[in-house]
DNA sequence: CGAGTCACAATACAGTCGCAATGTATGGTC
DNA sequence: GACCATACATTGCGACTGTATTGTGACTCG
């Protein structure tokens, strides 16, 4: 070989792998929870493994919430079929919502980090791009919507911001699935029309 | 004394005391950083005493999340003067919002047990019940404003989901204080007219 | 066929954790 | 003044933490 990749193994494969054990733990057991000896045994490898893909432990976390991120994101590209923007920002909102099992996971995980990252700026940075991503998407389909009276920036923050609360009385099992799902249909009749 | 009261000190102002030390370590230095020295450090007592007034570290942390969903419970009520329903209801969102300093340590200390609670649920049985609380004045308020079209009990929910949202991005500084409340009074003139 | 790098394993280490046990000083009760 | 519960302070312990170090096969390259 030429280029200076691993041999046999695909790095990254690896470090998902154990980041996916990150993901659980923090889930599961907070984050508080999450060590490296924890996490090799989550992922069934030993420590030294662990310490072998991610030189400190701090490197591993800004992995796993990156990649946590990524997939949410990936999976809301990928719900966004072009059809009209009233669809196209319910189904994007939807997707962001733990209304299933891995989502909850996941949106766990988010929850677990923002609290962290609070304290960590590090961390944050990743989070507040992708949040800063998805809101200007947001605003251009409202303004596609051309609802007057409403202004695009400002409904898209309040989007935004109404599906962070509705995730969060979600994962504290304060809304069920249903009623989160209505309020944020609600909140879209008003803003983009009754279509 | 014939009550069994303490004898010179005052049991609930100490462990107030104590409570404020966690309190800011959790806001500044993140909950994994509250350990019983660092408290005890904090509060510039030993640990000795720290473990007199509470037996278990679950123990402090229990009564110190408690303290401040009462504190943030008293200072909207305080805050509830009588006017019209809009007045109330947005001097009452406003107060939760995190817009000045101490009340962007409260809920950082709210985020942060938030996020543990979903690990042990007895923690977050106070926050439910409190959330409840203020989801059943604020249906009263908007069903009070009699505004037609609207669904008092989903407003109410929305409204507490868009603060909560609001409040996270205000604590992770992805909005501006001006934004929020500009979300916020948008938020309010659609559901209760914009008197 | 050495030489060397990679992928891992195992262990050692210094520090911190929650908690229990123990000591002591101080006030109230009789 | 004897007695005793309260209010701390101090110390120690076992478990656990992140990290550094070292060892060991396997595979590649010259």
């Amino acid at each position: 070989m030429v280029c200076g990749m691993s041999r046999t193994v695909d790095h990254r494969e690896r470090r998902e792998l154990l980041a996916d054990a990150v993901m659980r733990l923090a889930a599961t057991r907070g984050l508080e929870a999450v060590s490296l000896r924890h996490v090799a045994a989550e992922a069934g490898v030993s420590t030294g493994m662990v310490q072998h893909y991610f030189r400190t432990k701090d490197e591993m976390m800004t992995f796993a919430l990156g990649m946590v991120v990524d997939r949410i994101r990936e999976r809301s590209q990928a719900a966004a079929v072009p059809t009209s923007p009233y669809r196209l920002v319910r189904d994007l909102l939807l997707e962001v919502l733990p209304l299933d099992e891995t989502r909850r996971l996941e949106n766990h995980v988010v929850l677990a980090f923002l609290a962290y990252a609070a304290v960590k700026p590090s961390l944050a940075s990743g989070l507040r791009e992708s949040a800063a991503q998805m809101r200007a998407f947001l605003a251009d389909q409202v303004r596609a919507a051309g609802r007057d009276g409403v202004d695009p920036e400002r409904a898209a923050a309040g989007l935004l911001a109404l599906v962070d609360g509705l995730g969060l009385q979600l994962l504290s099992r304060q809304l069920a699935e249903e009623e989160a799902v209505a309020a944020l249909d609600a909140q879209l009749a008003l803003l983009l029309g009754p279509a």
